[in-house]
DNA sequence: TATTGTTATACTCTATAACTATA
DNA sequence: TATAGTTATAGAGTATAACAATA
């Protein structure tokens, strides 16, 4: 892209760095309020949608990267996952190293009800915007976790 | 507000659900990965933020509220960044009970830094778009935030 | 040799409950 | 009694380094 000279680009950016790290840290602080009530942390709680969006044979790797966390992280979230019997580790027949990692029935229906209320939650802001605005923010959203999540933005340090 | 009785709504709120929880954990993620390069955790970081945002009186448990954590959570980061150097406790002559949280000079200047490395870093995202649509995204972002810490949104639960 | 995953270690964060000092 | 803040305790997350088993 171009050279930084465009003033209001420069003022924008100075409220855009503020909000962000405020809406991330209110979002992950909110978050972690509410999955309380479903005896989740955060990381345990990242881990079940990571293991959901990656399909029901993910590796500890995989879900290492998907969770942006260490292996040694991994280790330690599963393990704790799987005393309550939410997700199971199952030999991986092509690898002796590996282990596939599954979400069980349990797991499933935890994340249903976690998502079900997080939608009823949502509901009321999503009202108050008219539709276009809806649309708009979503657009926004998906385009910056895009940016975010491939380097363009967020590996410069 | 009225009934959910909007199609295109429901819509909406399926994907926005997945959408901010993503988003609000790559944010978490990846400043913390960025604020290992000066030392400090999100919570320090936040609670510096605080103290900025604040004014430079602020007791532990205005800091508490305003960094959504409990007093003793608090005392122990506030420890930390006292041994740094980073803020101070003064003694409040007031209440003899409480004290004044300042920001130190060295406290200010990691602050600064870490702006501004913050704020090149967005650059590239903001540059990609359209004025007008970063005025949106501004005014959008700052209306989920407003009703997230407004409470609208955030404690249902 | 390289890779997968675990274990050991050390530190931070977090919440609850009990406590001290002051109001 | 009530409030401001700390301490004690227990558990979870995090990263690094060393390690075992397998490729």
């Amino acid at each position: 892209m171009n050279e930084l000279d465009d003033v209001e680009l420069q003022d924008n950016v100075i409220e855009m760095e503020q909000l962000m790290v405020q809406l991330g840290w209110v979002l992950h602080r909110q978050q972690t309020q509410r999955l309380k009530n479903f005896n989740l942390t955060m990381p345990q709680f990242m881990m079940l949608r990571a293991l959901q969006r990656l399909g029901d044979s993910s590796t500890m790797s995989e879900l290492a990267e998907a969770a942006m966390q260490v292996s040694a992280t991994v280790t330690g979230i599963i393990d704790r996952l799987e005393e309550r019997e939410l997700v199971a580790r199952r030999q991986n027949p092509a690898d002796r190293r590996s282990y596939q990692v599954v979400l069980t029935p349990q797991g499933e229906n935890l994340l249903a009800l976690v998502d079900q209320v997080n939608r009823e939650r949502i509901v009321a802001y999503l009202q108050t915007m008219p539709p276009n605005g809806r649309i708009q923010l979503l657009q926004l959203l998906n385009g910056y976790l895009a940016a975010l999540t491939e380097g363009e933005v967020g590996d410069h340090v």
